[in-house]
DNA sequence: GACATTATTACGATAACCGACTACGATTGG
DNA sequence: CCAATCGTAGTCGGTTATCGTAATAATGTC
C-alpha cells in the first residue's frame, strides 16, 4: 500500500485538491503559497509547478479571478477569489462528490 | 456551465471515476464495455481509448487482475477482479472521499 | 547584504482524447 | 448449410495537455 501512494495521488486524487481550492477560494481569497501548505495539511503533496499553473487555468476558465499589487512587481503575491462561474461549478462538484460518497459507502456486503 | 462540463470533467472529475471502477471491481468482475456504460450512466463520456489503457494501469499496479478466455483471440473480453491490494486502495480512497465530502459541506458561512 | 516569501519557467515523462481499426460471435437470409 | 451482416469487445496511432522536479527571479524584511 505505502509504495502505491504516490501512483494513487497522481492517478486519482488530482481532482480531490481541485475541489479543496475552489472550495476554500470560496471563503475567503486563495493564495498560491497557503494553498500549497494547506493541501500538505490533508496529506496531498503538491508541487508548485502544479499548482500554480492550475491557479492560472482555473483563472482562465473563469472560475477564479486575481488581484495583485501592481507596483509589486511579476512575482508579486496573488489572491484568488470565486467568481459566479466559479460557485457554479463548485455546486456541480459537490454534487458530484455527495453522488460518488452515496455510491460507495453503500457497503451491502454481496 | 454547460461550456465547462467538459474541462471539468477533464480537469477534475477523472479521478472520480476511477474510483467507481474500483468500487465495482469489489462488487463483481468488471468489463471494459459494461464499465464505459455504466460511467455513461453517470454522466461521464469516456472514450475506449482512455478506458482500456486505464485497466491495463490498475492491473499493472496490482489493483485489479484480469480474466480472459485465453481461446478467445487477442481482442477476446476481459474480465477484472479487485486484489487485495486494490481493496486497501479502495479503503484509502474511501478515507479521502469522506474527508472531501466532510469539509465541502461544513458550510457554517464565514 | 543575507534570508524568507512568492511566483514563474523549462523540460521530460506520462496520461487523455479521438477515431479508426481488428477480431470474434451470433443472427439472418438465400 | 454457407455466407453476409451486425453487434460486442478491445487495441492502436498521433496529438495535445498535464504533472513533477528543480532551478530561477523578484520583492520584502531583518
Amino acid at each position: 500500500m505505502e509504495p502505491d501512494i504516490k501512483i494513487i495521488l497522481r492517478e486519482i486524487l488530482l481532482g480531490f485538491w481541485k475541489v479543496h481550492i475552489l472550495h476554500h477560494a470560496a471563503e475567503g481569497p486563495v493564495v498560491g503559497q497557503w494553498m500549497l501548505q494547506e493541501l500538505r495539511r490533508h496529506g496531498y503533496e503538491v508541487s508548485p509547478g502544479t499548482m500554480y499553473p492550475l491557479l492560472q487555468r482555473m483563472e482562465r476558465n473563469g472560475w477564479l479571478r486575481s488581484e495583485v499589487n501592481p507596483e509589486g512587481g511579476p512575482r508579486a503575491r496573488k489572491s484568488y477569489y470565486l467568481t459566479q462561474r466559479g460557485h457554479e461549478v463548485l455546486e456541480f462538484l459537490r454534487e458530484r462528490v455527495e453522488e460518488l460518497w452515496m455510491e460507495i459507502t453503500n457497503e451491502a456486503e454481496h
